[in-house]
DNA sequence: CTTATATGAGACATTGTTGTCTCAGGAGTG
DNA sequence: CACTCCTGAGACAACAATGTCTCATATAAG
C-alpha cells in the first residue's frame, strides 16, 4: 500500500502542476488529499517530486507506444496511433519540457531526447514513403506535433473537444497540413480510402 | 526620456519573463539593465509590471493586425497576414495566457476575448469562403492557430526555423490542416492562385 | 486490548522574494 | 561651481515557501 499511495500523489500532483507549474508543495499535498508531512515522506524534496513525476512521465510515454506495431503498418499509421496513445498524457508532455527543476537532469534529458529522435525518426519516415512534404523541415514537423498533442489535451481539459475527437483531429490537422503538395513528384503517392 | 526606458524595461521583462514566468524582479531588473529600485519606481508592485506588460502586449498585437486591410483581401489571405504580423510578437501571446496574475483581470480578459473573438470571425469567414472546413469546430481552429503562432515564435528563437519562413509555415500548416476535403460540397471553392 | 505503523496537524528555523527606504554618486542645466 | 534630478547599491522588515521535527491520533494486526 505504500508505493500504491505514493502513485495516487503523484498522479495527482501531475495534474496540478500542469495547470499550475507554480503550484506550492502545500497546495499539491492538499489537492492530493494528504499532509505536507506525509508528501516529504515519499519525495524527499520538492525538486525530487517533480523530478519523479518527470520521470514517470516519461515511462508512461514510452509505454503508451511501445505496444503499437510501428513495422506492420505505413509510418502515417504510426502516427495516427501514436498521437491517440500520447494526447491523454499530453498535460505532463507539455509542463515538463518547460520546468526549470528537470530540464537540465542528464536522465530525464537523455530519455527525453531519445523519443523526440524516435518521432523525427518516425517523421522522416513519413516522408519517405510520401505521406509528408520532404521539403518541410523535420524539426518543424517535430514541434507542430507536440504542439498539437498539447492543444488536443487542454481541448479536452476545457471541453471545447470531445475526448474521442480529440487525437484524431491533431492528426489530421498534422498530417493534412504537412502533406506533400498534391502536383509535386508522384512517385509513390497511394490513393487514399474515402473518409478521412 | 522617462517613459523611453520604462518602455526599454517593459520589452525587455517581457523577453525574460516570456522564457522563466518564475523570474524574480531582481532577474527581470538585471537582465533589464537597471537597479531593482528603479523597476519599482515605474511598477509598483511585480504584478503591476506584468499587468502592463499584458495590457502592452495586447496593444501590440492590436497595432500589428489593424493595418491589414481584411476587407479588401479573402479572409484565406487576412489569415496568412495575421500570422506574418503576431508571429514576431508570439511569445507575449503565449506565456500571457498562462499568467495567473493577469488571467482574471477584467481588462486584460475583455481585450483578449475580443481578440479572440476577431480571429474566430475570421475563422468563420474562411468557413463561409470555402478555404476551410465547415466540419471543423471553430474552437479547435482557433486554439490551433494559437498553438502555431507560439511554435512559430519559438522556433525561430531556438533557430530551428528561419525567421522570414517562420510564419508562412505556421500558416500554410494551418490552412492546409483544416482544408476542406476535396471532394466535399463544391460550393463557392475558388481556383487559387499558383503559389500558396 | 495492545502494539506497530502511518498519518495529519502544526511548530519551527531557514531561505528567497517582495516592497520600502536611505544614501551616495553621476548627468545635465544654470 | 552649484543645483537638481535620476539612478544603482544596498539595508531592512514583512511575508511566503521549503524542509525538519514532534506529537496526538487512527487504523490494522497480533
Amino acid at each position: 500500500m505504500n508505493s500504491l499511495k505514493r502513485q495516487t500523489v503523484l498522479a495527482s500532483a501531475g495534474a496540478t502542476l500542469a495547470r499550475n507549474p507554480a503550484a506550492s508543495v502545500a497546495d499539491i499535498a492538499s489537492r492530493a488529499g494528504v499532509g505536507r508531512a506525509t508528501l516529504y515522506r515519499f519525495f524527499a524534496t520538492r525538486e525530487a517530486l517533480i523530478r519523479a513525476l518527470a520521470l514517470e512521465s516519461l515511462m508512461q510515454i514510452d509505454e503508451a507506444t511501445q505496444t503499437i506495431p510501428y513495422e506492420t503498418m505505413p509510418a502515417e499509421r504510426g502516427l495516427a496511433e501514436t498521437f491517440k496513445a500520447i494526447v491523454p498524457l499530453g498535460d505532463r508532455f507539455h509542463f515538463l519540457a518547460n520546468e526549470p527543476a528537470v530540464v537540465h537532469d542528464p536522465e530525464f534529458k537523455a530519455v527525453s531526447e531519445r523519443q523526440r529522435k524516435d518521432l523525427a525518426d518516425l517523421i522522416d519516415a513519413m516522408k519517405s514513403e510520401g505521406s509528408l512534404d520532404r521539403t518541410v523541415s523535420t524539426a518543424w514537423a517535430v514541434a507542430t506535433v507536440e504542439a498539437l498533442i498539447y492543444v488536443a489535451w487542454a481541448s479536452v481539459d476545457d471541453g471545447s473537444v470531445a475526448r474521442r475527437d480529440a487525437a484524431g483531429l491533431a492528426f489530421r490537422t498534422f498530417v493534412r497540413g504537412l502533406q506533400p503538395d498534391q502536383w509535386e513528384t508522384p512517385s509513390s503517392r497511394e490513393t487514399k480510402p474515402a473518409k478521412s
